[in-house]
DNA sequence: ATGACCTGTTTAACAGGA
């Protein structure tokens, strides 16, 4: 089973390069971050006819997270749990069976905390305090698990360019660092660095600078296991080749395998 | 992580992104 996750940066903007992956890639499950629209304006049909289920958990503009699932859906949770007065569209999960097994798969948009003297940083740091008990929920299921998506975390010196030059910013600062450490030490292993700890390996690349072209990137978007599902897993890889695209996303895909 | 940006909203700049 193949289970992938791209901030696709609006769907509006992406539909055509997101139909073209789709049917390139043919994953099982795609968890969408950053589609800046209402759930209503969320072309579901487009989606539907490829094969997938459709659950969208939208708001106007900004934000906004999707996951498109070939296996029919059985359950779901729209948005992150812990803070009713939080109206930023962040989270999404759905829990699938599998031949083997039931499999629960959270797609989330870690706020991204900048500037970190304003209130966007503790947001940031109180929205991962709130991830963590979720997830500690979930494993205490000891099920096979996973949450995917744009973490905003940069997890370490060998995930970007020039690690100096970002020492204070909200994806690289120590209280970051130590939120997503708690969050991994619940148990979760890093999909990518299972199976390969290679530095550099990219996720995204801003549209400013030249970036892209000197391969000036950063590591952010995240497939974190539980034990259950890191048994399981087979591969993960960075579809990097979608950044050269025409009208891309400045994030790529990331993706899984999973033998279920 | 400094070049010279992109998206949505709304239809001229602005907010937000990372």
């Amino acid at each position: 089973m193949k289970i992938a996750t791209w901030n696709i940066n609006g769907i509006k903007a992406r539909i055509q390069n997101l139909k073209s992956w789709l049917e390139e890639a043919q994953p099982d499950i795609a968890c969408l971050q950053e589609i800046k629209s209402v759930s209503e304006g969320f072309p579901s049909s487009t989606f539907e006819d490829m094969g997938y289920n459709v659950v969208v958990h939208g708001q106007k503009s900004f934000n906004g997270v999707a996951i498109l699932s070939k296996l029919p859906i059985e359950e779901q949770q729209i948005g992150l749990p812990g803070d009713p007065s939080d109206e930023q569209a962040r989270f999404i999960e759905v829990l699938v069976s599998t031949p083997s097994t039931p499999l629960r798969i959270g797609g989330l948009y870690l706020p991204n905390g900048n500037p970190v003297d304003t209130e966007k940083y503790p947001y940031k740091l109180a929205w991962m305090e709130r991830l963590y008990q979720f997830a500690k929920g979930r494993l205490e299921l000891e099920e096979p698990f996973l949450l995917a998506g744009d973490y905003n975390i940069i997890p370490a010196d060998a995930d970007v360019h020039a690690p100096d030059a970002w020492r204070g910013d909200a994806l690289f600062r120590p209280e970051s660092h130590a939120a997503y450490r708690k969050l991994l030490s619940l148990g979760l292993t890093d999909a990518l660095y299972a199976v390969n700890d290679k530095p550099g390996q990219y996720t995204f690349w801003d549209y400013q600078a030249g970036a892209w072209p000197k391969n000036n990137g950063i590591r952010i978007d995240h497939l974190l296991l539980s034990p259950e599902a890191a048994d399981r897993l087979q591969t993960c890889q960075i579809d990097k080749h979608t950044r050269g695209w025409e009208k891309p996303s400045d994030h790529v895909p990331v993706w899984i395998k999973l033998d279920v």
